[in-house]
RNA sequence: GCUGGAGUAGCUCAAUCGGUAGAGCAGCUGAUUUGUAAUCAGCAGGUUGCGGGUUCGAGUCCCAUCUCCAGCUCCA
C-alpha cells in the first residue's frame, strides 16, 4: 500500500491505479514525473500522477499507437509471413511497416480491419514486460523477426533492458505507453497502403506500410473522414481546372505551371498588392536574370551545396546556372558601388522566377513545382539593425496573413548537416532570429537541422480553412554570403564593415500560395482577388443594350466584369456563375431597366437592388488598404 | 529517384472471357425570349498517352517509355 496523488487527489493504492481509473475509461495513460507511463505501472510512495485523457494530444497519440499494435496483431494473424518493423502514431493517425513479399490489396485491408474489430471487441489487455537486452534478442531471433533484432542491436551500449508489449498473440518490442486494453481502440479506419523504405533510407528494402487512423470516439473519426471529403472537394488541382485558373501540359513538362487568363489575373492582382506593400515598407523593386555564370554559383556555395537541385546550360562555351534562388543578382547590385553605413538597410525586392530540379516523385500541382515565383527580398543591414529588420519582417508577415485571412505558427530551423560557415556564425544568426521572436513575445518551436545551407531560418506555417498547415513565409539570417562575396560598407569610423544579409519571402512561392488560397477559399476568392468580380446577366434580349451599358460602365471603373448575353434562362446563367464562384451576379430584367438599377445577387444568394454606382462603390470597398 | 496504382472524346465515366469503342455534361446548328442552380431537338467529337510485341483479331495480354495519383525520400 502506498500513498500517492492522482490528478490532485490523494489516494491509497496497491501497486497501480489502473483499477481505479479504468472504470470511467476516459484516461488512457498517465504521466509520472513528466514521463508518460501505462495506467498499470506501479506507483511508489509519494509519487504524483496525472492521468492522460483520451481527448488530449498525448492521449490521442497513445490510442493511435495502440491501434497500430492492434493492426499488427491482425496482420500477423492473417498474414503470418509478414515481418513487423515499426508502427508509430503520426499527425493524423498511425502506420505499421511490414516486410512482406507482396503488397496488400484493398481487399486485404478490409480483412485486416474486420480482424481488428474482433480484437477490439475481445478487449485484450496490453501487458507490459521488462526483459534484459539478451532475453529480448533471444525472443525475437526465435520468432524470426530480424527487424526487431536489428533495432535491439542498434540500441546504445548503456541500455540493459527493454520493454515488450503483449497483445493477444502479438508480442512487440515497444517503449509504450499503451492503452490498458484493445477495447480502448474503438474508432479506427485503415486508410491506405504504400511502400516505405526501412528506416526511411532509399538504399534500404522497401516495406509495405499500412496507414490507419484512430480517434477517441466514433464521432471524432467521422468528423475527420468528413474533413477528408471536404479536402478532396477543395483540391486545387481539381478547382484549378474547373475554374480555368492554370494547367499543366504533358507536352510542356512536369511541374511547370501554365497560368490561364483567370489564374493570370489572380496572380497579377496578388503581385500588384505585393508591389505596393513592399514599396510602402521601404523596399526597392529589382529584377535579376534567369541565368548567371557558373563561377558566381561557385562563390555562393551553390555548386557545393545545391548542385543537384540546379539546371545548367552553356553559352559561348561557358557554363551558366539557371537560378534556383534570387540572392546573387541582389548581391551584385549591392556590390555595384561603395555603400555607406548611412545607406543601410538596403531592401531589394524581386518577384523572382526560380527553377529547381525537384525529383520527379515530389511534384504536386501548384504546391510543388519545378519553376516558381518567389516574393523574395534580400535585406543588407548593419549588425545593430538586424533585430529591428527581423521584427519588421515578422510584422509584415502578420499584416499580409491578416489580409488573406490566415492564422499561422512559427518555428526556427537550425544548422543542417550540409551547411557552410562556422558554428559561431550560425549561433549568432540563430540567436538574432530567436531574439526577435522573443522581443515580439511570439511563441515558436525549434526545428533542429532544418535550416538553409547558408543560414538558419524562421519558418511560418499558415493554417487553412480546414486546419491543414502549409509552409509559406521564411526569414533566413545569413552571415555567410556577405563573407563569400566580400561585401562591405564604410562605417562612421571610415573603416570597412561586413553587413548581414536577410533572405525572406512572405507568401513564399506564388504558385504554392495560390494553391493554398484555392483550397482555403474552395475557389470562392475574396472580391478583391476574384478574377471575375461580377457577371452581368440579362433576362431577355429586350434588356441587352441596357445590360451592355452597365457592363461597359463597370469595366470603365475597373470592375472585372463579364456579360452573359446568351439566350439562356436566368436560372442557367446563375448556375454557371455560381459554379465559377463569381462573387456577384447582376441580374437585369425589365424592372431594373426601367428603374435604372441592377439586382445584385451575392454568393450567399442574398439579393439587393442598387444603382451601378452603388455597386462600384461596394466592389471598391473590398480592396484591402495597402 | 524509389514502391504501388492509373491513363478511353474538352470534362466525368462505361465497354462481360481478347471479337464493330459508348453515355452524360461541355462544343456546334436550329427552335425557344425565358425573373434567381441545368429549355428542347439535331449534329459533330477517338490511331483508347506514345512506341514495340503476342494474336486471325488488342482499349483489354506482354515489354518499354511518358504523364498523373497515393506514399517514401526531399522542399518554397
Amino acid at each position: 500500500m502506498s500513498q500517492v496523488t492522482v490528478d490532485g487527489r490523494a489516494i491509497t493504492t496497491e501497486g497501480s491505479i489502473l483499477k481505479d481509473v479504468i472504470k470511467n475509461r476516459r484516461a488512457v495513460a498517465a504521466r509520472v514525473d513528466g514521463v508518460l507511463v501505462d495506467l498499470s505501472s506501479p506507483l511508489k510512495e509519494g509519487q504524483v500522477m496525472e492521468t492522460v485523457d483520451m481527448d488530449s494530444k498525448e492521449g490521442l497519440a497513445i490510442i493511435r499507437h495502440s491501434a497500430s499494435h492492434v493492426m499488427a496483431e491482425a496482420v500477423k494473424q492473417l498474414f503470418p509471413g509478414a515481418k513487423p518493423t515499426i508502427g508509430p502514431s503520426t499527425e493524423d493517425g498511425y502506420y505499421y511497416d511490414f516486410d512482406y513479399g507482396q503488397s496488400f490489396s484493398p481487399e486485404d485491408l478490409e480483412k485486416i480491419e474486420k480482424k481488428m474489430e474482433e480484437i477490439a471487441k475481445e478487449d485484450q489487455p496490453f501487458v507490459r514486460r521488462e526483459v534484459s537486452r539478451e532475453e529480448a534478442l533471444d525472443i525475437f531471433t526465435k520468432k524470426g523477426e530480424p527487424y526487431k533484432v536489428e533495432i535491439i542491436n542498434d540500441l546504445p551500449a548503456g541500455v540493459e533492458s527493454v520493454s515488450l508489449y503483449e497483445l493477444g498473440s502479438f508480442l512487440d518490442l515497444c517503449r509504450g505507453p499503451h492503452v490498458p486494453s484493445s477495447g480502448f481502440v474503438k474508432a479506427f479506419k485503415l486508410m491506405s497502403v504504400a511502400g516505405a523504405y526501412w528506416r526511411g533510407d532509399e538504399k534500404n528494402k522497401m516495406l509495405q506500410r499500412i496507414y490507419g487512423t484512430a480517434f477517441a470516439s466514433p464521432k471524432d473519426l467521422k468528423e475527420y473522414l468528413t474533413l477528408l471529403e471536404e479536402a478532396k472537394k477543395r483540391d486545387h488541382r481539381k478547382l484549378g481546372r474547373e475554374l480555368e485558373l492554370f494547367m499543366f501540359s504533358e507536352d510542356a513538362g512536369p511541374g511547370l505551371v501554365i497560368y490561364m487568363p483567370k489564374g493570370g489575373m489572380l496572380r497579377s492582382l496578388i503581385e500588384e498588392f505585393e508591389k505596393k506593400l513592399h514599396f510602402r515598407k521601404g523596399y526597392d523593386i529589382v529584377y535579376g536574370p534567369a541565368i548567371l555564370r557558373g563561377r558566381l554559383w561557385e562563390i555562393s556555395g551553390h555548386m557545393d551545396n545545391y548542385r543537384e537541385n540546379m539546371y545548367f546550360t552553356e553559352l559561348d562555351e561557358q557554363v551558366y546556372g539557371i537560378k534556383p534562388m534570387n540572392c546573387l543578382s541582389h548581391i551584385l547590385i549591392y556590390k555595384s558601388k561603395v555603400r555607406s553605413y548611412r545607406d543601410l538597410p538596403l531592401r531589394y525586392f524581386e518577384l523572382g522566377n526560380v527553377t529547381r530540379n525537384e525529383k520527379s516523385g515530389v511534384i504536386h500541382g501548384l504546391l510543388r513545382t519545378r519553376q516558381f515565383t518567389q516574393d523574395d527580398a534580400h535585406i543588407f543591414c548593419r549588425p545593430d539593425q538586424l533585430i529591428d529588420e527581423i521584427t519588421a519582417i515578422i510584422d509584415m508577415v502578420a499584416e499580409v496573413m491578416a489580409v488573406f485571412g490566415f492564422t499561422y505558427s512559427m518555428e526556427v530551423s537550425t544548422r543542417p548537416e550540409q551547411s557552410m560557415g562556422s558554428v559561431e556564425m550560425w549561433d549568432l544568426a540563430t540567436k538574432a532570429l530567436t531574439d526577435a521572436l522573443e522581443k515580439k513575445g511570439l511563441p515558436y518551436e525549434i526545428n533542429e537541422g532544418d535550416g538553409a545551407f547558408y543560414g538558419p531560418k524562421i519558418d511560418v506555417k499558415i493554417k487553412d480553412a480546414i486546419g491543414r498547415e502549409w509552409q509559406c513565409a521564411t526569414i533566413q539570417c545569413d552571415f555567410n554570403l556577405p563573407e563569400r562575396f566580400d561585401i562591405h560598407y564604410v562605417g562612421a569610423d571610415g573603416e570597412k564593415h561586413r553587413p548581414v544579409m536577410l533572405h525572406r519571402v512572405i507568401l513564399g512561392s506564388l504558385e504554392r500560395f495560390i494553391g493554398v488560397l484555392i483550397e482555403h477559399f474552395a475557389g470562392a476568392f475574396p472580391v478583391w482577388i476574384a478574377p471575375v468580380q461580377a457577371v452581368v446577366m440579362n433576362i431577355t434580349d429586350a434588356q441587352g443594350d441596357y445590360a451592355a451599358g452597365v457592363t461597359a460602365k463597370l469595366r470603365a471603373s475597373d470592375v472585372r466584369v463579364e456579360f452573359d448575353s446568351r439566350n439562356e434562362k436566368i436560372g442557367f446563367k446563375i448556375r454557371e456563375a455560381r459554379l465559377q464562384k463569381v462573387p456577384y451576379m447582376l441580374v437585369i430584367g425589365d424592372r431594373e431597366k426601367e428603374e435604372g438599377t441592377v439586382t445584385v445577387r451575392d454568393r450567399g444568394g442574398e439579393q439587393k437592388a442598387m444603382t451601378t454606382d452603388e455597386f462600384i462603390q461596394m466592389v471598391k470597398s473590398a480592396q484591402p488598404a495597402v
